[in-house]
RNA sequence: GCCGGCGUAGCUCAGUCGGCAGAGCAGCGCACUCGUAAUGCGCAGGUCAUCGGUUCGAUUCCGAUCGCCGGCUCCA
């Protein structure tokens, strides 16, 4: 048979012959390295004999494919330590995920964490066993046997959906441990070698609340030493930077509690960085040609009827009895905003309009999904509604995600951009008619192609109101999070007759952008305070300078200089405390305070200033003047974007 | 909401197999006047989350409630 490689050369090899065969052909490293393979298309067991001619691709720990087995692999191996430590153990599902697997088990007295480690030396023997992996592929019947007699429950289901679907079904085996598995798998447990368990929790079987709850312990798995090494750093830098822990160690913010769960509260030093960012985004819409709105926290029910969320959405209101009345704390701010659209009749002349508000929504999240600022109850969404005309939307789609990327830019994250389309299969499920959708989806792509953005087209991704735009933000430690997003509404329009007139003097149905940047302060904040670990760049720290008198002969000079610093604009305080130098810059540097002055006779007889940088150390003694220059560059505000066209005389 | 874990001083946490509640930091007072990441001494601080039960006696055991943490999409 013919084998055909990925350097496009081909050679022949005699039937029966396996990708490991090949591999050990071409090298010892790449066999010792090899866990999968590509054949025909198709992924495969190492060990299977290839079934013909075909291209094979060999895979190892640096494709997708030859990570996910090895993490799927591990899943077994975890699985059949469990089984052997707690006999009568029920599986559910172990697949591999993003950097690691997990297998989801009934456990008979199985005690929680603390028995990882125990689970985990099983784990390391039977690797040490270097137990083949092999694969039998098995009949419908011998399926509901086998898994019968090993009182299976959870597999047997899965046999029957399989059957039903006309699948065909495969077990693998290792040792005694025998799973329903369509694989593939890397050739034996020796293959896994550095590992950890990490986590033990609940999780309902298949993923549904009315099911039996099952315990799942997650792990994840490496190449290497050094790679294991590593994400364990990630993940205990991770915790480093937990924006809960530094929000408490910072005077940030509370939650929780008598508060209330999930509901913010920020504290002064917390409500300093929000209101700079608050000052910097109303400047910045400003600039950008947006008409800044304020709007109510509660409406009559009566307008949540009209825009749909009343019967789509309840779950995660709030009502409130205002007279005879129900009224409706608001989940969003659009109908707010289409109020304001709504108060003039608005000429094609008009539009683009772009409103935007800092709107404080509530919204009834399931108490066990909260966490900090990231996922909350209220929350103060950064929103935006453009009312445009067709062919508007490139040129307005272009100026949100320029507009996006220049905040990207100024906290320095790194991003990726997600289309979400329809599903052209599909178009009953969907608000608006199809000609929209048809103008709009083009429209969308060609704005990010215009602009040479990078981008992931994703079909049937859409909201069912329109189709959007969503960029995922990279912090310092490379994680993403869900960032700006910009999302056509073809429901919302309809649903209050939102109209234009246009140039022939006919009403026209106005298109509806909906965009938020930060998408709430309180995640966005959460997202800073993760991605700078509590190091605030030079405008967002809470306090700017804290400046250090030797002794108290030098406190008139200290308050003389800070009250010239505060002049200068800048957040800065005097610490004249009965303490050492040593113990009140240790202070100020847990406090991450990015400027300390230190100021003591010598300082004080020649007008000069000691500086200290947080995390940087003692920068040497220099004239006050010089001090309060370098300061202030390094405290200035960003810049606002480029906004020229948008003079405010420009705007009707 | 559900499962599991947790809830002790403002914070971080010990402890009590049922018998007067502990430390460090923070706070307050006193002394110290100090040169780049913790000066010393003292004082104060608690309905042991809340409510109910068992008990001669509950912070400890049991139950409920509230709150916090981990998880509940990633298809054998």
């Amino acid at each position: 048979m013919v084998v055909s490689f990925p350097d496009g050369s081909s050679r022949e090899y005699p039937e029966g012959t396996t990708a490991l065969d090949i591999a050990r052909s071409i090298s010892q490293g790449l066999a010792r390295k090899a866990l999968v393979c590509r054949f025909a298309g198709g992924l495969m067991d190492l060990a299977a004999p290839l079934p013909g001619d075909g291209a094979l691709e060999i895979l190892t720990f640096d494709d997708p494919e030859g990570r996910d087995a090895m993490r799927h692999s591990a899943s077994h191996l975890l699985a059949s330590a469990v089984q052997k430590l707690y006999p009568g153990t029920r599986l559910g599902i172990g697949p591999a995920i993003e950097d690691g697997f997990y297998y989801d088990m009934d456990i008979p007295g199985f005690p929680g964490g603390e028995a990882l480690e125990a689970v985990e030396a099983e784990m390391r023997r039977q690797a040490a066993a270097d137990l083949p992996f092999v694969r039998r592929e098995i009949g419908v019947e011998e399926a509901r046997r086998i898994f019968s007699e090993r009182g299976e429950t959870c597999k047997l289901e899965l046999v029957e959906e399989l059957a039903a679907r006309g699948e065909p079904l495969s077990v693998y085996q290792h040792g005694d441990f025998l799973d329903l598995c369509r694989g593939p798998h890397v050739p034996s447990t020796g293959r896994i070698r550095h590992f950890r368990l990490l986590s033990v929790a609940g999780a309902y079987w298949r993923g549904d609340e009315k099911n039996a709850m099952l315990t799942r312990i997650y792990g994840t798995v490496f190449d290497s030493p050094a790679a294991l090494a590593e994400h364990l750093r990630l993940l205990e830098e991770a915790r480093r930077r937990d924006h809960r822990r530094l929000g408490q160690e910072l005077g940030l913010f509370t939650t929780g509690g008598d508060g209330g769960p999930g509901l913010i509260y920020w504290l002064p030093d917390g409500a300093i960085v929000r209101e700079e960012l608050e000052r910097l985004w109303k400047d910045a819409h400003r600039s950008q040609g947006y008409r800044l709105v304020v709007t109510p926290h509660i409406a009559p029910s009566g307008l949540w009827k009209t825009s749909g969320h009343y019967d789509y959405y309840r779950d995660n209101m709030y009502f409130l009895p205002v007279d005879d009345g129900e009224y409706v704390l608001k989940p969003m701010n659009c109908p707010g905003h289409i109020i304001v659209f709504r108060s003039a009749k608005r000429s094609y002349r008009d539009l683009p309009l772009r409103l935007a508000e800092l709107g404080t929504v509530y919204r009834h999240e399931k108490s066990g999904v909260l966490h900090g600022l990231m996922r909350v109850r209220g929350f103060t969404v950064d929103d935006g509604h453009i009312f445009c005309t067709p062919d508007q939307i490139i040129d307005e789609v272009k100026s949100v995600v320029r507009f996006a990327l220049y905040f990207l830019g100024i906290f320095d994250f790194g991003y990726s951009i997600e289309l979400s389309l329809c599903d052209p299969g599909n178009m009953c499920h969907y608000a608006g008619d199809a000609s929209q959708w048809c103008l709009a989806e083009p429209a969308l792509a060609r704005a990010l192609d215009e602009m040479g953005e990078e981008y992931r087209t994703v079909k049937g991704e859409a909201a069912f109101y329109g189709p959007k735009i969503d960029i995922k933000l990279r912090d310092a430690i490379g994680r993403f999070w869900q960032g700006p997003t910009i999302q056509f509404d073809f429901n919302i329009p309809a649903r209050f007759d939102l109209t234009y007139t246009g140039p022939d003097g006919g009403e026209h149905r106005v298109f509806m952008v909906h965009r938020a940047l930060f998408g709430s302060l309180e995640r966005f904040i959460g997202n800073l305070v993760e991605h700078y670990a509590g190091n605030f760049p030079g405008w967002l720290a809470p306090l700017q300078v804290i400046i250090l008198p030797i002794t108290s002969a030098q406190h008139e000079k200290a308050l003389e200089t800070a009250s010239g610093f505060r002049a200068a604009g800048l957040r800065c305080s005097v610490d004249r405390r009965s303490e050492t130098v040593a113990f009140r810059i240790r202070e100020a540097e847990n406090r991450k305070v990015p400027f300390m002055l230190v100021i003591g006779d010598r300082e004080a007889a020649s007008g000069a200033v000691s500086l200290r940088r947080h995390g940087e150390g003692d920068q040497g003694s220099m004239p006050v003047g010089q001090a309060l220059d370098l300061i202030l560059s390094a405290c200035r505000r960003p810049d606002l974007p480029d906004g020229g066209e948008f003079q405010s005389a420009e705007i009707r």
